[in-house]
DNA sequence: TCCACTAGCACTTTTGAAGGGA
DNA sequence: ATCCCTTCAAAAGTGCTAGTGG
């Protein structure tokens, strides 16, 4: 199983709603936290995966995820409740999907069965939601939607979007990363969730039938092809002409009774409830008025637009001007969620209680009656606040992926990255107030001296032994694999360039 | 021939601008 | 001038399906 399981020690609750999965950490308290370490680590985080109903349907089955050359929506898509977070500390959420093992899988007539190795593992790409960063409270106001995150085959693509390979196996990973608190001088932590429930198989076109009929039935967008798909104009005529269905038509009507009553509301429920992912840009998108709104992209811009930008004032932000502007290098940049690449391997990494039992074998009773819940599922959330798109500069993406040829040698731990923004911190002395001063940030360099000081976190671990290794390894053996390796190092270097700037901007923002 | 994949289609939902009334 | 509500067209999200290419 591909989790990266870094402390042994910790310890996870079970479900405690039947109709979720809550993973809660729980660390010793025993004085096992590390020097420096911050308090998001030290608290009783639980994350329950929302629609389990739906998703045990889909999974029971064999769940599919379709990937398009421009990208798909998951569905189910996933929601999770977040609880256990200070109200008062800012976090920010991102999700990304990891290899589920390490097979490669095709469709045998009625089942998936085994085919070879999996390809390398493309480094991931985060979906940052697009209320990060945001107040612990946020979070645990509404559940978390990630219903804008999009599944791509296209290692090229350039919209944001989450890169798969067909045929091949994956779980969500939630990340929530505590921002930086430069008043306290104390580096953000991080915590990581897999969802081994929702594990699905990305494809280029359905192979189960069943998964279809699954899909049509619950997701409002395809009602079209429900009432098997006599809605539709296509099947209308050819009803009219003798009823000659097609051989999906048919597979169809095998099985097809269900309305859309139930599955109806069940599933407008989860795709009207979650709140607007942000869409950095893509050149096609109008740059809406409310671009700046988001504190998050607001400090990003700030802090990450490079020279130009460091000169304006931070009032002065234009987004009509930004990336939709008709500059032809505006398709190769897009949204961070797209450009964010490969978590290192430093976190901690949550799994299912059964999964986790697989790998430890332990159990945590305890857990669960030290910190009994926390969120009452059936209780009716108000709906969380609409974001309009908004949209990064052209320069502050591009000044980004300008850095050292030597940065992908060796790119950043997450941790390392906090531990330099907490270094800095310490440094000005008054990170609070120096923050505001935003041309002091352009004096920084870009490619920062590194390892000058011991971590505060927990360094990230050798990846030999996890699915990553082959983010972390360099070129694959494989003549096929040293372009894609090459790839995943550009990825990361770019990445692992603005998570930096991000965290930063967190921090001061 | 098989299989993975793509592009375009018809359909539905979502979004946001525009307009009118209080 | 502002707010709220309704309307409506465009955009975006669905699965279907014929066709392509390895």
């Amino acid at each position: 199983m591909y989790v990266h399981e870094e402390r042994p020690m910790l310890d996870y609750s079970y479900p405690l709603n039947p109709l979720t999965n809550n993973y809660g950490f729980y660390p010793q308290g025993n004085g096992m936290i590390s020097h420096g370490e911050a308090e998001l680590t030290s608290l009783p985080v639980h994350v329950a995966l929302e629609g389990r109903e739906l998703w045990d349907k889909f999974s029971n089955i064999g769940t599919e995820m379709l990937i398009t050359k421009t990208g798909r929506r998951m569905f189910p898509s996933c929601k999770v409740t977040v609880t256990g977070l200070n109200p008062k500390v800012k976090y920010v959420v991102m999700m990304d999907m990891v290899p589920f093992d390490n097979n490669k899988y095709k469709w045998n007539r009625d089942h998936w069965e085994l085919s070879g190795k999996s390809e390398p593992h493309l480094s991931s790409r985060f979906f940052i939601h697009p209320d990060s960063p945001a107040l612990g409270e946020r979070w645990m106001q509404y559940p978390i939607s990630f219903h804008k995150l999009k599944l791509t085959n296209n290692t090229l693509n350039s919209n944001g979007l989450v890169i798969l390979h067909s045929m091949h196996k994956y779980q969500p990973r939630l990340h929530i990363v505590q921002a930086p608190d430069p008043c306290r001088a104390q580096p953000g932590a991080y915590l990581r969730f897999t969802f081994p429930e929702a594990a699905f198989i990305a494809v280029t076109a359905y192979q189960n039938h069943e998964i279809t009929k699954l899909k049509i039935d619950n997701n409002p967008f395809a009602k079209g092809f429900r009432d098997n798909g006599l809605n539709r104009k296509r099947f209308r005529d050819k009803d009219v002409q003798g009823k000659q269905g097609s051989g999906q038509q048919q597979s169809k009507t095998q099985s097809h009774q269900a309305g859309p009553s139930d599955s109806d509301e069940e599933a407008d429920e989860t795709v009207s409830s979650s709140v607007e992912s942000h869409v950095l840009h893509s050149p096609d998108m109008k740059a809406p008025p409310t671009a700046t709104s988001n504190p998050f992209i607001s400090a990003f811009m700030n802090g990450g637009a490079g020279q130009q930008v460091w000169t304006q004032s931070p009032t002065s932000h234009q987004p009509q001007h930004t990336l939709n502007s008709n500059n032809r290098d505006s398709t190769r940049l897009s949204s961070l969620q797209y450009i964010c690449a490969s978590l290192p391997a430093g976190g901690r990494t949550l799994v299912a209680p059964q999964q986790q039992q697989d790998i430890q074998g332990i159990h945590s009773p305890a857990a669960h009656q030290a910190y009994p819940i926390q969120p009452d599922m059936d209780q009716s959330l108000p709906l969380p606040p609409k974001l309009s798109r908004v949209n990064l500069p052209e320069n502050a993406l591009r000044s980004l992926e300008m850095g050292s040829v030597l940065d992908h040698l060796n790119p950043w731990p997450l941790s390392n990255i906090l531990n330099r923004i907490h270094a800095r911190a310490e440094a000005s002395g008054n990170a609070g107030k120096a923050v505001q001063g935003q041309p002091q940030h352009e004096q920084l360099p870009l490619v920062l001296e590194r390892d000058t000081r011991p971590p505060f976190f927990p360094a990230a671990q050798d990846c030999g032994t996890t699915p990553y290794a082959n983010q972390c390894s360099g070129p694959s053996e494989k003549p096929g694999g040293v372009i894609s390796a090459n790839k995943s190092i550009c990825f990361q270097m770019i990445s692992v360039r603005l998570i930096f700037v991000f965290v930063f901007s967190l921090a001061t923002s």
